[in-house]
DNA sequence: GAGGATTATGCACACGATTGCACCGTCTGG
DNA sequence: CCAGACGGTGCAATCGTGTGCATAATCCTC
């Protein structure tokens, strides 16, 4: 007994509103799509509109995205939602793909290969119509496959060397600058550095930015005054800025790659009972929620990451709609938040 | 020139496979498919695994969706991914979901009625399996809508005095018990509470907690000392605890609704010149990060926030497999974490 | 007024996977 | 030896939408 359901409950379709417009399917879609609106007389136009508002109905995402192999949705692709960093990345796409009738699709993926892999896959499978990646992984599988078809790919909080894709970053080389600066400008001379891991794009381009901001302040950035940690976390923040102790080369003031290494730079200061910012000035990066209550309150270098993200959902927007744009990379500006922790140098460590 | 479309590029497709295993396509699925593995021959299923691993076939959720009304997709409403609080939620979800092969679809309401609606019309519209709901309103219209069509329902760090939806939540009334106990035991008689907003879940359950907890350590909760934040925000902390030193009545300590509320608190005391801990005591709820790094570190009762995550994923799951199990409400063990913001009574505030 | 251009709509298929049903061959029991 | 059971596979419809093509209707022009 095969028939035709009609209106048996469940959400209406394309074929009840034609029903009662008293039209063929095929013109409803097209009385429906903007786009393709001019092709059917107004006053049927207006007639499917009625009938479709009528019975309230919504188009399914699913069926219309097998047929077109789009879906409305964006994967997005970030080390740890937990990272409150990540958090306003994430909230900025959200926000900036929503006006456009766009959906994340978000993965957590630990800067895990394998994970990014996976999830790559299965985004892809669910059609995807790009992808905004924020991991953090210099190398990457991604930058590789030339055998993206049609998605596009923005990435964000990173970008590659050779400017073949959109990106848009926080300028870490201007906001280790202001850093440099401001550090020089009370008093410091000797000034260290705890990197972040270099096999990130953040570490390796604040690293960069330090070696560059010394420079032009006429300052020599001493080898034995940088410590590469091994990654973007208080512990080794502490074993970083210990290690830098240990080597007994004197300094008065240290740039720390990101903020959480910052704290581990207090607890290894508290640690030998110097205090920050009598004995050595500490600065940060990211101005991270509440481092302004730390003890000192950390002065850092706030990273606009909401922004970040809602201006690359703007880049993937910009990639759908035109055809064929030259990848821009766009770098938002930092600012300089001076709280507790610099302080004018008023004495030399003495290891 | 109607043509049938074979290995022209893109992906692999079921009749791809059934080409090259040289069966029809139908048997391709079954055979794909664990549940019908069984009706099809092992020595054809093999072949057809052989050729699907060949081609590297992928099944396309998207078309599978549109046959099938599912989508392997929960939908999960949160009220902000950028409270560390959510993201170690929805952290648990996506965790909790993966291993069964589900993928979260995150939207942020911001505790808006209407964002809410749009999401979950959204949602709806790409087939999610079901929701889970984060968003801490007490009063809630997801509850009421009863024309909820199989799309199953679990609650996440809030519940409904009904017992009717699977729910997993903190145990906010023990919680604020071992708060209370911790403070009697130093000798706090004049406990304050600045309770969280009314209309949300965890301010109203924590409310119930604190006014029982002090019943059942033979204290009176006087109503003078308890008042009641718009927000669980910094400034309503401060505002709140401000109020309650106008007030004139003599406390030594306070229980805030959230960790923002005690910051607020310690924010009102040093504007007045009190001290924390010595002139008041400080507790919190959440745990959340870096409290432990505020002056003082503070005393606070940890939320297994990550678990809760996991936790109703695993319920969720327990839905969708099982055929309408009577839905469980689970309790999270909640642990006191105590630092520095809570101390003997020493001295009465005298206002 | 005829023929071509333009407009508006119907028709039917495609997207890729699932699934009820039909069919065929073989085995078994009486 | 035959009927019925059963295992295995093909067939075709279906999910809801989009779209190329055909066709009908209308208009314009000489």
């Amino acid at each position: 007994m095969a028939m035709r359901k009609l209106s048996l409950e469940g959400p209406a379709t394309l074929r009840d509103v034609a029903r009662v417009a008293g039209v063929h399917p095929g013109t409803v879609s097209r009385a429906l799509n903007p786009q393709t609106r001019g092709l059917v007389n107004e006053r049927t136009a207006r007639r499917v509109l009625e009938a479709a508002q009528e019975l309230g109905y919504r188009p399914n995402p699913i069926a219309r995205g097998l047929r077109t192999n789009r879906s409305n949705t964006i994967g997005v692709l970030v080390p740890d939602l937990m990272n409150p960093l990540f958090a306003a990345v994430v909230r900025g796409i959200e926000d900036g793909l929503r006006e456009a009738g766009y959906t994340p699709l978000i993965a957590n993926t630990d800067n895990d290969a394998e994970r990014e892999q996976v999830a790559y896959e299965a985004m892809n499978a669910r059609q995807v119509d790009g992808f905004i990646a924020a991991t953090a992984r210099r190398d990457h599988w991604l930058l590789a496959d030339d055998a993206r078809t049609g998605v596009k790919l923005v990435l964000v909080n990173r970008r590659v060397d050779s400017d073949a894709l959109p990106a848009v970053t926080g300028d870490d080389h201007e906001g280790i600058r202001l850093a440099v600066e401001h550090l020089v400008r009370l008093g410091h001379r000797r000034i260290a550095h705890v990197a972040g891991s270099q096999s990130l794009y953040t570490g390796w381009s604040r690293h960069q930015g330090f070696l560059d901001a010394m420079r032009s302040e006429g300052l020599e950035a001493d080898p034995d005054l940088i410590v590469y940690s091994q990654g973007f976390t208080v512990r080794e923040g502490g074993r970083c800025c210990g290690e830098l102790l240990e080597r007994g080369r004197e300094f008065t003031a240290v740039v720390a790659g990101n903020d959480l290494l910052a704290l581990g730079c207090y607890d290894a200061l508290e640690q030998r009972g110097l205090r920050c910012p009598e004995d050595v000035s500490v600065v940060g990066y990211n101005d991270m929620p509440f481092v302004d209550r730390f003890r000192p309150p950390l002065t850092t270098v706030r990273v606009p990451h909401y922004e970040l993200g809602a201006t690359a959902a703007a880049l993937m927007l910009e990639q759908l709609r035109g055809r064929d744009l030259p990848p821009r990379q766009l770098l938002l500006a930092p600012e300089l938040v001076v709280r507790g922790s610099t302080a004018s140098r008023s004495q030399h460590v003495v290891p």
